[in-house]
DNA sequence: TTGTACGCGTTATCAA
DNA sequence: TTGATAACGCGTACAA
């Protein structure tokens, strides 16, 4: 492989001359760098990444960092951040599982997204402590260069449930969540329950589910025999929606003159259930976008908020629906 | 951030002994190397990445690179990818679009595993002209350094084929593909083309798809249009034939009774549609796990067979069911 | 068993 | 406008 030597030996000149030209420094001669631009591309020549790096400091990777690459969610948030970060020319490294632990802590990235609840508050809070932006995307923690860019989980369900209930459609209310454990899970319920209470409903159905479409299909097969029987079941996620569904049909359930059923993701296979799901839609794409500016502005040294959140929608589809006014 | 300076200070010996003591090197006291872990573990170091690379020219990752991240196939194969290299003390590197070229280039990795049409093959000739061990995923193309592991999609579709003619339950065959330009569309179509010649069935349907949800949706809303109406008809993967069965079900015709209809992909979807959709499947996971583990024992210096492919398998399920004899 | 000294490829400082 | 040289953090041959 080509240095920066041979490249100057081929040219004529100094090393620290070719290094100038090859950066674009101003204060060569047209004509040398000329001469030192045609023998590198003859050798072919590319810095050195890790040499580069030793001096300074500056890897123009942002690391992304996520617990599985499992579900649908992921690849649209990935495919967002890629492309906004390609734009700055930046690379985007995605990890997850142990690796994230070495490339956070050996520095081969200049900033790091974080979608992994594995990665404890204390860790990340380690890494930030260094200078480092950290911008999280599935918790509620914010700190000096730690900036939050979660979905309003609370404020979106509640707003659903609003319309639903003022709506006066339905006799009873049921929840399915996902995992306990699960930020998404435990703060849409938190938006459930403000609904309701907010309406003075004392009562409502819970139901443990989690998070997939097996689960959502275990609590369906079982709903015929629950004591109560909402007419109206949110459900935390859409694959617990299509699982629930799927079941609640198969026990003669009419969907939504039975029971409606409402899901969260927008999903896209939502669109192409019998009867298609209403539910609860994030642009992920566009969250990607957002998220990726955000820590290129970071890098750029820009001061900004602490806390904002990807813009939610609420798809009404045949599987409920509410007059609006 | 504590450098291995540091560490050598504050155990009070040299930098090469301290070097030696972290790297497990077998002629240093055991208890100066007691001194020196502990002032490392009080110092919180960690070896700078560059720097070690810089030297010794291993990084310990493993680049992928695909064309985006969007789909329900990469997750896993990631995921499977990622498990094994784990287990190897490697790390994985997902890039995609243009960042891919630097990465490459810059030789941040020390191999790669290629399932992006956009990176020709002069490309990926050009970085393994330098050593560096790769594995292709998604075409046919084999050369010094270059190690093709890619679904064997002709005989697994023309498998499939043969037994449904054999069956003889059907009187004539259509095939959706997905874009031409897609080394999965093409072979598929060569397998299914292949079985109907060995049967001596001169004539078949073939329609152009898209590999998405949508088109094939189009064509089956097209379907009874159509001059030929073939009673099975194949698509090229399981989001066509969830199209495709919709639309056609929109139209009245019966599944499996009027048109039986076959996928590709055992996408988790195809289990929830109604009815069920056969389809021909590859364990995702265990392709990454059999992918990275022979980048592992590349990297190790072991030969290999330059091509092989990964099972699939069939799941005969209720949009096409054939009585095995 | 431990320490000295050099080099990996690059950028940055300073002097010419 | 150019060139010599130090420095980044680490590993290792060689000497002690």
């Amino acid at each position: 492989m080509a240095t920066i030597k041979d490249v100057a030996k081929r040219a004529g000149v100094s090393i620290s001359t070719a290094s100038y030209a090859l950066n674009n420094i101003p204060n060569v001669h047209p004509l040398t760098k000329k001469k030192i631009l045609d023998a590198a591309k003859e050798l072919q020549y590319m810095p050195h990444f890790s040499a580069r790096h030793l001096k300074t400091k500056k890897t123009n990777n942002i690391g992304v960092f996520i617990y599985g690459f499992s579900g649908p969610v992921f690849s649209e948030i990935l495919e967002g951040i890629r492309q906004t970060l390609q734009d700055h020319k930046l690379n985007i490294i995605v990890s997850s599982g142990l690796s994230s632990h070495s490339l956070l802590r050996e520095k081969q990235v200049d900033g790091a997204i974080i979608f992994d609840a594995n990665l404890t508050n204390d860790m990340i809070e380690h890494i930030a402590s260094k200078g480092m932006p950290i911008i999280v995307l599935d918790r509620d923690y914010i700190s000096s260069s730690i900036y939050q860019h979660s979905i309003d989980n609370e404020a979106l369900v509640e707003a659903l449930m609003n319309d639903v209930i003022a709506s006066k459609k339905y006799r009873s209310y049921g929840f399915v969540s996902g995992p306990l454990d699960a930020y998404n899970a435990v703060k849409r319920y938190e938006g459930f329950k403000k609904a309701l209470k907010k309406h003075g409903i004392a009562q409502h159905a819970y139901y443990q589910g989690d998070f997939t479409i097996d689960g959502g299909y275990l609590i369906g097969q079982q709903f015929k025999h629950g004591q109560q029987q909402p007419d109206f079941v949110f459900c935390a996620n859409d694959e617990t929606a299509i699982g629930f569904m799927q079941a609640v049909k198969e026990h003669g359930y009419k969907i939504p003159h039975d029971i409606a059923i409402v899901g969260f993701d927008n999903f896209y296979m939502t669109q192409f259930m019998q009867p298609k799901i209403t539910t609860i839609g994030i642009d992920h794409i566009e969250w990607g976008h957002q998220v990726a500016l955000k820590m290129i502005q970071l890098l750029d040294g820009y001061t900004l908020p602490k806390q904002e959140s990807p813009t939610g929608t609420i798809f009404w589809r045949e599987s409920c629906q509410i007059e609006k006014d």
